[in-house]
DNA sequence: AAAAAACTTGACCATTTGGTCAGATTTTGG
DNA sequence: CCAAAATCTGACCAAATGGTCAAGTTTTTT
């Protein structure tokens, strides 16, 4: 019955954060592997350069498996793009619990980019989906988003207005940062071609452009002094 | 001889920068109008998600025309993707003509907006083949914008050292002005779903980004008065 | 105006690719 | 241990797509 089992795959991608569903060790294990395959393979050849017989062959799994457990290719992509809307989601919550805005600030970037170095193949396939118009997230980004978006701005607004932070535009701010951070997984290829790493960045370089962003962020928002001169 | 035909065409799509090359009129008129269906095509489909069927549609000829005069899809992606890459390099020459480094920096960053604002297709076919990888304009990546960044950080390293600005992370910077401009392009449907732009950006998002952005940059060059609180 | 060159295009083809399926094998529940 | 459920997979298929071509039409050249 290879319907029932794909609507079943389908919902519990949605529900997946909730809990270590009734699954089959095997259906699990298998579903884990063939997404982080996509991953991959979408990253690196978009949603429509990816064939299934590429993802397949990354999961060293026949291709009629990954229709097994996905059925199609747009609800497998769909699946791995959730994924990673869970995981930004979860990246968000950080900002504005701590009550300190320098500290705030740079924990949050320092979180991005952990992010950016930990997982750049889920930015690559989010970054791509924006790009070509965010056709298939428009709804997250119009609801989830802007409302994260809109109460955090509000945090910052209200430092700015206790004289807490310098005066700043807090939207763009936030957008400001996070194409920062991502850049650093998205256009990978760009910044490593340019500062002639011949095998990628590394550690190191995510070291200083996080460093390098705090900097940026931190004297934006006046929270160190007049930088120094020579 | 349709062949020879395809290698004129590319080569003056190399040297096309150089002048009105002696081209028929129609061959002219043709190939622009193609190439700026392409780039619209590629822009919102990515390369492999773009069919000459589509790309001929958009531009009202029939599909056989295509092949023509470009012969392949590849060749006719090489083509718009080397006009883009034209139009960066002119782009960056302004920096560090002036001598006044905040002067200098905003003239800069007002140069990107309206580069971001004016050609955003361009800007998003150039970030997807980034994304990619960079696979057909790696050897431009690690060799003509090599140089230009190294020869342009080190105009801010005097500057720094001069005592004219701050001490930043003189590369960094330029990436991060980079990106923070170009992203009012390429990210587009996620900057207007956010902020609620039903119909895409308007002319005063991108004023805002171009201040918000300005602000940042002379900020953390430590260029205007820290910045004042409430 | 006639020949040559350039351009146009409908019809066609080979390959790629997403997706199906039926029969075989393995796992699981009782 | 056995039947039912789940999993596996090679072989196949139909549609989409990049590319070709030959027979025409238009433009340019002389």
């Amino acid at each position: 019955m290879p319907k029932t089992n794909l609507c079943r795959v389908m919902e519990e991608s949605v529900d997946q954060a909730v809990e270590g569903n009734a699954q089959g060790r095997i259906r699990k294990a298998n579903i884990e592997r063939i997404m982080k395959a996509a991953e991959k393979v979408f990253a690196s050849s978009g949603f429509r350069g990816s064939t299934t017989a590429a993802i397949a062959a990354e999961a060293n799994l026949p291709k009629a498996n990954i229709h097994y457990y996905f059925g199609t290719k747009e609800k497998l992509y769909r699946a791995v793009l959730d994924d990673i809307v869970d995981l930004w989601l979860s990246s968000f919550k950080g900002l504005g619990e701590n009550d300190d805005p320098a500290a705030t600030l740079s924990e949050y970037i320092r979180g991005k980019m952990e992010l950016s170095q930990r997982r750049p193949e889920a930015s690559r396939v989010f970054a791509n989906e924006i790009i070509r118009g965010a056709p298939r997230i428009n709804s997250y980004l119009s609801t989830e988003l802007k409302d994260w978006v809109e109460e955090k701005s509000a945090i910052l607004d209200k430092w700015i207005e206790q004289g807490r932070m310098a005066s700043v535009d807090s939207k763009r701010l936030i957008f400001h940062i996070w194409i920062m951070t991502q850049t650093w997984a998205d256009f990978e290829a760009q910044w490593s071609a340019i500062l002639g790493r011949k095998n990628g960045l590394e550690p190191l370089d995510f070291d200083m452009a996080t460093n390098a962003i705090i900097t940026t962020v931190l004297r934006t928002c006046g929270l160190v002094p007049l930088p120094p001169r020579h």
